[in-house]
DNA sequence: ATATTAATTTTGACACTGTCAACATTTCGT
DNA sequence: ACGAAATGTTGACAGTGTCAAAATTAATAT
């Protein structure tokens, strides 16, 4: 009578993992605020001290649920870029593009993934923990494709991060900007989106070279 | 034995904008995570219902608060712009480093200001409050002088908001990310934050005139 | 000046949260 | 098969936002 085609050979089932789905499948639909300890515990059909077993607190969950987000999103860009052919500039702008609507459509993990510093609404004071070390390998691998992207327009050059983190802005400032509500009008984010996105190349190499573009 | 030079008649004091300043130091000192209605009372000495005369929920009382750093936000970028000079570049690139040194000085109420939309962790489901309206003004004046500044480099143009929303996802998202610790290092930030406003004013031309810079 | 009314604050309660200790149950290793 | 380890439940605690009722103070009208 196994429930899933993984079953972890536990005590009831694999409470882990549903508390993982419970969690992302919560804050998917009603964002941060709609995620709690008690409703993951609720939606796996499990006591509300259950969890505690899994997860020393519910930041450590909320940290696991956030290392997934990067994973999708990871995987989301490295999809764009290849739908995108060989170009390095064309891929860059389709990562911009499946950025920010990756962003859009999952909202309350994009926001996760992005507010887990010790200053954010979840409070993370037990910094040593397992999971964050987690969130920052996930993390740092996006960083990491990115940074290669940039390097196929740009070339190499000891600046290159710099270009990278360049870019990296852009894109989550206008997604965060649209998700906070800053910038509300579609059609206008798309149209800034696509006009900043067509000046990246010569942009990112002038930051590449060391010198500022001339007028 | 008036308290305040502010007294406004009240029945104790003036606790509502007791509350505003208790709630801002808690911000500023502890982050969102350390912003509790109850504590604001505590703070103001006074009981832990009496916030709901001033506010009609703690959201709303956040709402204000959020408004006031709007304000002061807009100060220290209008100061910073006037002490840069006349020239339109010079004026734009201060206003950019005083963005980011007001994001990264108070991380707390920078934070607020743009975690107020529906999914956050603060979730303002009354969405029809004066105080929802406040914040907007507030945040829109601050939208109108960086539209302002950027028209002063780039000159009239139908597409100068486009121009204008690039800058804004631009140190926006270098301060979020320096923020949220996916950028930790200071002197990157730095290194890329110049970077970045070196080679703006190109860009912006470029986005308000409609056409890509020419490799 | 005094009585009436309105504004403000307190008290106590409710449901909810995360966390913990004690207990109960199931699974696993030997 | 049996003891030990893992897992889940129950009940409690302090904390939160919100509300209703009572208490206190200020403003107003007569």
């Amino acid at each position: 009578m196994a429930k899933k085609p993984k079953p972890k050979t536990y005590h009831h089932g694999d409470l882990r993992e549903a508390l993982i789905v419970a969690g992302a499948e919560l804050i998917e639909s009603n964002g941060l605020a709609g995620f709690t300890l008690r409703a993951c515990a609720r939606r796996a059909g499990v006591s509300h001290a259950a969890p505690r077993n899994h997860f020393a607190s519910v930041e450590e969950l909320i940290l696991v649920i956030a290392a997934r987000g990067w994973e999708e999103f990871h995987t989301a860009l490295a999809m764009a870029a290849n739908g995108a052919g060989a170009a390095p500039e064309a891929r860059l702008a389709a990562m911009g593009q499946a950025y920010v609507t990756f962003a859009l459509q999952r909202l309350g993990i994009y926001s996760l993934m992005f507010r887990t510093g010790d200053f954010n609404a979840v409070r993370l004071a037990s910094a040593g923990s397992s999971g964050l070390a987690a969130l920052e390998a996930a993390s740092s691998a996006g960083w990491r494709q990115l940074v290669e992207a940039v390097t196929a327009v740009t070339g190499p050059s000891p600046r290159v991060e710099l270009a990278a983190l360049h870019v990296w802005s852009l894109v989550h400032g206008l997604a965060s900007l649209s998700i906070d509500r800053k910038l509300k009008d579609d059609g206008v984010r798309r149209q800034a989106l696509d006009a900043s996105l067509a000046t990246l190349a010569p942009t990112i190499r002038a930051i590449a070279q060391g010198v500022a573009t001339a007028a």
